[in-house]
DNA sequence: CCGCATCGTCGATACGCATCGACATATCGA
DNA sequence: TCGATATGTCGATGCGTATCGACGATGCGG
């Protein structure tokens, strides 16, 4: 492997010119300049990680924490991944996995050996087991998702209050005077993942504001749990129901529990559901569908922590950023009566 | 942050003598390792990874180069994925992410940068443009797949040939005298992706031994064109058809068609996919598999890879590895007459 | 024509660790 | 008792890059 120095060799000049013309750190004459970049194609010459991070002090890899529970829908976890990773090279940095397996400790290994300059953690939890570290390490941490306490924190989140809101304005102008949630599965809702509440919240204000009914009823994957909830929300009202049903399971478990009651969504009853648009399409009836931006979450969490590597500074040790939500309508809501 | 020789004066001793406590590649005193080892802990040092890799010219990072296309199946993605990270850290090893939008330079860079010793490449293609690439790299690359021409390659991935006769082995001792394949969707056929091929042979030469009737059918997520596929079958036989769908999006269009048919799998035909246990179950009808083993797969890929960065030598430059797959019963298939 | 700032380049050094040869001490056989 | 072998530790060096101070060359105004 070729090194600066056989750059410089190759350019007749000093390796610290040669590092020069790469940062652009110091002035350097065209004719220089070009005798360097002509030595680095003809060498194929690729600096050396290891030497920059050890003299640098910056490895240009940022850690993702990355939630592995079964229970989570992984299709989603990867729109994340993908995004985060493809936007970090445009900023000219690296992904490091770091699986859940190894806990807190993990954070403070690849903090602790330099392998990361800063982290992104992904599916942060109301009371966060990792907070306590993540608020000790000295490195720049981003997370997705707002704890309880994110005093000290840089977060970043879909605005699930907005979504709530958006959902029931939506549903309420379609004319239903019904709007049932059918939570999170129960796996999800016990971790205390913070966003259940925000959803909830934006529901419901919008529900008192509006005047309609809102039921809050059990999700999970249990076929009966779905079919009670179904039945209650029927019982509620002798016009037509509406059912919001972020997660995707749920979402699929509510489709099958409609179909055996002959109700059709978008005819009999109204269903919108958290899911990307390509997902959406893809089911019998397209649902519509509260979008949480998880590319956009993603963007903008590795747009925040390259920001504040670059700063150096320890920059703004706070913040909290939400993306706004959008609805988009399919198949499987009712149209809003004519001039209403 | 500690370094080493700090350490080393906390106890007393040299910088190299921490070394050697750390690396055990020198007999050291039980005396001395106890000093070193309270220093250690007592300034919770953690050795550097950049100078590590530097001095060591080994960075313990495996790359790891995953697929984005919306057409596969990401949950099961992140199956690979994330067994692959695990095992890697069981042997010390971390992972990183090469997205395919950087396509083959990606390799290039990070091989050339030295921030990887080795690399894993996930959906290897037929005819993949990497391949050229990847026999250039100097250091161990393991591909899960199988490309048409693996000369000069390590490979690994779940016995496709086997898998296909397990299927037609199963459901024609079920009775079916008729076995219908729907393929997976376009996109993945149009890649050339060898496992399509292999699978297909498992199934013909099992059938020929066997003698039952195997149908090729298109597959792909176009509801009308799997209909088409099933009445094809129907057609074909008096008795009840038997379905192979590999591709779990396939499965939930056949699942949809069968149903608006008034067949139910299980009763009326038989069906088998591939799916994990989890997803499996969780099915109206839990659906009998084909387990393809990604979790063993990922496994043995970063055993190798480990093996082979452990030898330092360059190994085996050649090697494939077929890893068994296994047929599981569940409620979509048949069950074989008595006493047969 | 001289002093001074600017530009462009060089040499030297530090970064933190692994590793090699050297050396001191302890252990053993003859 | 003495040399030979193990055993345990140290000092020195190199890995490849970034960066700092220094220095020669050039251009400027006075």
């Amino acid at each position: 492997m070729p090194t600066s120095k056989d750059v410089a060799q190759a350019a007749g000049v000093a390796q610290s010119t040669v590092s020069y013309v790469l940062s652009g750190k110091r002035p350097i004459s065209e004719k220089t300049r070009k005798k360097v970049e002509d030595a680095i194609e003809h060498l194929t010459y690729q600096p050396n990680a290891g030497a920059r991070a050890l003299a640098s002090r910056r490895t240009r890899v940022i850690g993702l924490v990355i939630p592995f529970i079964p229970e989570l829908h992984m299709a989603s976890i990867m729109e994340f991944v993908s995004v985060i990773a493809n936007t970090a090279r445009r900023y000219d940095h690296d992904i490091l996995l770091v699986t859940e397996d190894e806990g807190a400790a993990g954070l403070q290994r690849v903090v602790g050996q330099q392998i990361c300059d800063g982290l992104i953690l992904m599916q942060v939890e109301g009371d966060d087991e990792r907070l306590p570290v993540v608020r000790s390490l000295k490195v720049p941490v981003v997370l997705i998702g707002i704890p309880h306490d994110p005093s000290g924190l840089v977060c970043i989140d879909a605005d699930f209050e907005m979504a709530g809101k958006q959902c029931v304005q939506d549903l309420a102008a379609a004319g239903h005077d019904v709007i049932c949630v059918l939570d999170w599965q129960r796996e999800v809702v016990d971790r205390h993942v913070n966003y259940v509440e925000r959803f909830r919240s934006g529901t419901n204000q919008a529900a008192e504001s509006i005047g309609v009914k809102m039921l809050h009823l059990p999700g999970g994957t249990d076929r009966d749990v779905i079919a009670d909830s179904v039945d209650k929300a029927l019982a509620e009202t002798t016009g037509t129901p509406a059912f919001i049903a972020p997660d995707g399971t749920v979402q699929d478990v509510l489709r099958r529990v409609l179909s055996s009651r002959g109700l059709t969504p978008g005819k009999d009853v109204s269903v919108i559901g958290s899911a990307s648009p390509t997902l959406a399409e893809l089911q019998p009836i397209p649902l519509s569908t509260i979008d949480l931006r998880p590319a956009e979450v993603s963007r903008r969490a590795v747009k925040i922590i390259c920001d504040l590597l670059e700063a150096d500074s320890q920059g703004p040790t706070e913040s909290l950023e939400l993306v706004p939500t959008v609805i988009t309508h399919r198949s499987s809501t009712l149209r809003p009566p004519r001039g209403s």
